[in-house]
DNA sequence: ACTTTTATACACCAAATGGTGTACATGATA
DNA sequence: TATCATGTACACCATTTGGTGTATAAAAGT
């Protein structure tokens, strides 16, 4: 197999030349070209170069990492992109994966790890350590807050609204009642109530007003 | 330091066991008891009985693994659910993260390894293998991006769409047949492969999906 | 030429849904 | 007090949906 082509966005001279020469020490791995900031590696990348891998630092000086990741996802998105950093902050290990990181690995990871770790890449894996995935859960869970339902018009009861959350998400009556702790039978009374309340006669004209209404 | 105290939620017996086997041959856990559905599980931390951490299988008869960790985190907050599955689906994944879960691991993991990731916990870590990982991430990148999906992404035929249109209405399979001239069955097949193409498998879950993704 | 895709259509079956009853207990309200 | 709203639950029924087959034929790709 081809040895994986990786480009490095660092500013540090040592942290880059130290990564440059470690990882080249591995035949799966050449480290191709390095780059002391994000300006530098994008033109380099419309200039035509290309890369399987780049490893970017998050806090370069100029355009930060994150930046630089959502651009490299426009020109080139087949490029893996796997942030370097020192800290792990939660909020930026989530907006680097938004903005379209494949990987979060820490800077003092082992040589031989991070080998194992880009090479899990080619497999649709993501570098990532537990302590990273953990924040990113954290993040995850911290984002999902529950929308409430706007009863003003339709006047369903505490109950009828629990129902409607639950049908919406895609539970049917078994499962439904599974969650609430009631029969069935209870569910399927609630949902007729709620398609006469709501005007509505089968699941998808309720799926279109409790969408497009913002019922949940 | 004490050793972990386990719970085990699995339907099949043998993989229940063998796990419970194969975890306490290490000092640092403690199964300390096994439940074959979620339910007994429930009922048993409702009556006081405390654990570390739940490993919990998500394809469970009656409560899902997904619901239970819902529940679990309401009544126990502090009790970190990893989830156990032999597949890894992006959508699951992600759910479970949301429904609150601490990691993600498959079953063929090997103890050494999960007892090793279980220990992560407590420092904040969050046990999930790389592909998990990327499949993770992936959603997230589609949850953030998904304004442009556009119905090309499907590679839903001409046909599909036109009957993806009439259902989306509110139409059923027979109204709809009516309306494009064909059998009723056909309309069904159409259908069925939509559903296979969207990886939906209910009105609900297409509904959501060609609304939210803005397919019609 | 051969295979795959697309569109059509039927049969069969299990499960879910839509709709109608009735019934009982609770708590609020007229 | 009597009625109403709510939440619970069961029975019954027809229709719809979800999923699996098989089958034919034209079109498109290999």
């Amino acid at each position: 197999m081809d040895s994986l082509r990786v480009f490095i966005v660092e500013d540090e001279k040592e942290v880059r030349e130290g990564l440059k020469y470690l990882l080249n020490l591995y035949s799966e791995i050449k480290v191709a070209r390095t780059f002391s900031c994000a300006e530098d590696l994008i033109a380099d990348l419309e200039s035509g170069r290309d890369a399987d891998i780049i490893l970017m630092d998050i806090g370069l000086p100029g355009i930060d990492g994150i930046s630089a990741t959502e651009k490299i996802r426009k020109i080139k998105p087949e490029i893996k992109v796997i942030m370097l950093t020192v800290f792990e902050e939660p909020e930026k290990i989530f907006k680097a994966i938004k903005a379209g990181a494949s990987g979060y690995v820490l800077k003092n990871t082992k040589p031989a790890q991070l080998v194992e770790q880009l090479k899990t890449l080619n497999r649709g894996g993501a570098p990532i350590s537990p302590e990273a995935a953990g924040k990113l859960f954290s993040e995850i869970q911290k984002e999902t807050t529950h929308a409430y339902t706007d009863n003003s018009s339709y006047n369903l009861t505490e109950r009828e609204i629990e129902v409607l959350k639950d049908i919406a998400e895609g539970y049917n009556y078994r499962e439904t009642a599974e969650r609430m702790n009631i029969s069935s039978a209870t569910v399927k009374k609630h949902i007729l109530h709620i398609y006469r309340k709501l005007n509505v006669s089968s699941r998808v004209e309720f799926m279109k007003k409790v969408i497009n209404e913002n019922l949940i």
